[in-house]
RNA sequence: GCACUCGUAGCGCAAUUGGAUAGCGUGUCAGCCUCCGACGCUGAAGGUUGUGGGUUCGAUCCCCGCCGGGUGCACCA
């Protein structure tokens, strides 16, 4: 039940909207003062009354019932409090009727989302700065379809350029079959990275002609760059995994290849190509930016021409409601461009393009360069992460059974819940000392909560679980905390902010370990309450476990 | 230079999008395991929200100026 509607239902003043009211209804600052407030200085102009008086009045004329137990107007304030028994039997028996897609809604229904997330560049290994791209698009395609949208994953490949032609000349040059097989995306690199530091005029003619040789199709060049490209997508498919990210798709740069041209030619129909350097724009002067350029003066196309084809490609295969670009704000220019450049061709659906920005990461030396060595490599993160998992198993948990699987969930789960539980704008500086600390506001906390949790569960054996009480503060504060649950995805989805989530689930585990040091539950002096304390801790363990693999992140049945 | 963006406790960040006494973690200090998991909990200390104006009953949030950091600004992606 929604009590923000509920309460403008009933709330009148005159000359203000139920929406307008509804709109205003906050939440205190302070539990103590009630669980609802309105503020009323709004609305002190239009009635021409201090806002004093109209909150009195909203109060004494509020009609009492069995929903709202109070309204008490303070300091221009109306604070509503609820009947605690039946707003917590609403939330639970909502938890229970979802389980574990607790949170769902229909505001998605019939609707498409696309996503394009991650997008690998063939030949490059994963290091830290892809993470926020991987993570932040796999968390909103878990969080649009559990808002009922259907959700499709693209990994737009970079799969296209002349960087390739310089990868075949430097394996023809020093590479070796097996060795490649043996050092897989690594090896691959580390040619790709001598090129460039030992390529001379004569490599860098070669290296041309095998661009060339692939895209007029040559067998040679082309068996080549697809067993790169396999080796690419296995070693990706691999960390893939280790996420629990998904794809719907892999379409890249190359495949759009072929479906440039009749953009190109709608472009030139609506007269909105033209000129300049020797290369075909877009005039974007009135918008206050660059031009956009759709072909170089050499005639080849850029990744803008490929990202537009993209587009249209787009919108043709799935008729999204909505298509998000997870890229670094690096590139804020470019989309804005490319979004302009289609609403300029009339295509009303630019308006549903949206980039979803995302920070930067450096290391503490500065930003990385992968030529100088300065580099994270996301599989050592995770990697050290779950070693650190270990360790501290085997310490707090010595007797624990299948520790490699819980430590992989625990390791895991901390390097996902970094990227994820700030704002998506900030910059990160990474270090392996904040990505090893498990203390505090992390996704080890809200395991280890959960783990608490199904251990009291466990300690009830079979006890009765179930039954309503009036709930005391402790218990109450954590319902209010797992009612919110479902408004907090919306939040998320509406801002592309998971953070939200992950910043739900530390709020809740805080509430949770509150009640736990507050109320005994097993132990509880009567059987009803420790019944209905057992069914809020299953509750809140449901919650937490829906909210973390919202993030892709698991629970441990012990940890 | 122009555009975008960030600036909140020593450090890392929140603040329900304009609401009440600005919160959480970390770090420091002092406590709590012969009561369900101490990877936890309680308390103390720590703030002129970069700065100066403006709008408003009310500004961390909106507008303008300045200071500082980051990013981008024509054929790379």
């Amino acid at each position: 039940m929604d009590y923000k509607s509920y309460l403008a239902e009933r709330v009148q003043i005159d000359g203000v909207t139920k929406e307008e009211i509804a709109e205003t209804i906050a939440l205190p600052p302070d539990p103590a003062l009630g669980d609802y407030s309105l503020p009323c200085f709004k609305f002190a102009k239009i009635l021409r009354t201090s806002p004093v008086r109209i909150a009195e009045a909203v109060a004494a004329s509020y009609p009492a019932d069995g929903v709202i137990s109070e309204a008490k107007a303070v300091n221009g304030y109306v604070n509503f409090r609820v009947d605690r028994k039946g707003y917590a039997e609403g939330v639970l028996s909502r938890i229970e009727k979802e389980g574990p897609l607790y949170g769902s809604s229909k505001e998605g229904e019939g609707k498409t989302v696309c996503i394009d997330y991650s997008s690998v560049n063939i030949a490059k290994p994963f290091h830290i700065g892809h993470l926020s791209t991987t993570v932040l698009g796999g968390s909103l395609y878990r969080i649009f379809r559990r808002l009922g949208y259907h959700t499709v994953g693209i990994n737009h490949l970079g799969d296209y350029g002349t960087q390739f032609g310089k990868l075949i000349c430097a394996y023809r040059r020093w590479g070796d079959r097996a060795e490649v097989e043996k050092g897989g995306i690594h090896a691959i690199n580390a040619l790709y990275v001598r090129f460039n530091e030992e390529a001379d005029e004569a490599m860098e003619n070669e290296a041309r002609e095998y661009s060339r040789l692939i895209e007029s199709g040559d067998r040679e060049a082309n068996e080549l760059f697809d067993r790169f490209k396999d080796i690419t997508l296995r070693y990706v498919k691999g960390i893939y995994e280790r996420l629990h990210i998904t794809f719907d798709s892999y379409a890249g740069e190359s495949f759009y290849l072929d479906k440039m041209q009749p953009v190109i030619d709608e472009l030139k129909e609506k007269g909105l190509l033209e000129e300049s350097r020797g290369a075909q724009v877009v005039d974007l002067e009135k918008y206050g930016m660059p031009p956009f350029i759709v072909l170089r003066s050499d005639g080849a196309s850029l990744y803008g021409t490929r990202d537009l084809a993209a587009a249209f490609y787009r919108k043709q295969t799935y008729d999204f409601d909505k298509c998000l670009y997870v890229v670094a704000y690096q590139q804020n220019l470019h989309f804005k461009q490319l979004f302009k450049v289609i609403e300029l061709m009339g295509k009303d659906w630019a308006k549903d393009l949206v980039h979803v920005a995302y920070g930067m990461v450096s290391l503490e030396d500065g930003a990385m360069a992968t030529r100088k060595g300065r580099v994270v490599w996301l599989e050592d993160v995770i990697s050290r992460c779950v070693n650190k998992a270990k360790e501290i198993l085997a310490e707090k948990n010595p007797d624990l059974a299948n520790k490699d699987e819980v430590a992989e969930t625990v390791g895991v789960g901390a390097v996902v819940f970094g990227a994820l539980y700030n704002s998506k704008i900030k910059d990160i500086v990474f270090s392996y000392d904040k990505a090893l600390n498990f203390d505090g506001e992390t996704s080890v906390y809200v395991q280890y909560t959960c783990a608490r949790a199904k251990s009291v569960l466990a300690k009830a054996d079979g006890a009765k679980e179930g039954g309503m009480l009036p709930p005391g503060d402790a218990e109450f504060e954590l319902i209010k905390a797992l009612g919110a649950f479902p408004e907090a995805v919306v939040q998320a989805a509406k801002t592309y902010e998971p953070s939200v989530v992950a910043r739900y689930a530390v709020d809740t585990a805080q509430k949770f370990n509150k009640f736990y040091i507050d109320c005994k539950i097993v132990q509880a002096e009567s059987e009803e309450l420790r019944a209905f304390r057992l069914r809020l801790t299953r509750a809140t363990l449901t919650t937490l476990a829906a909210a973390l693999s919202l993030l892709g992140i698991g629970v441990p049945e012990k940890m």
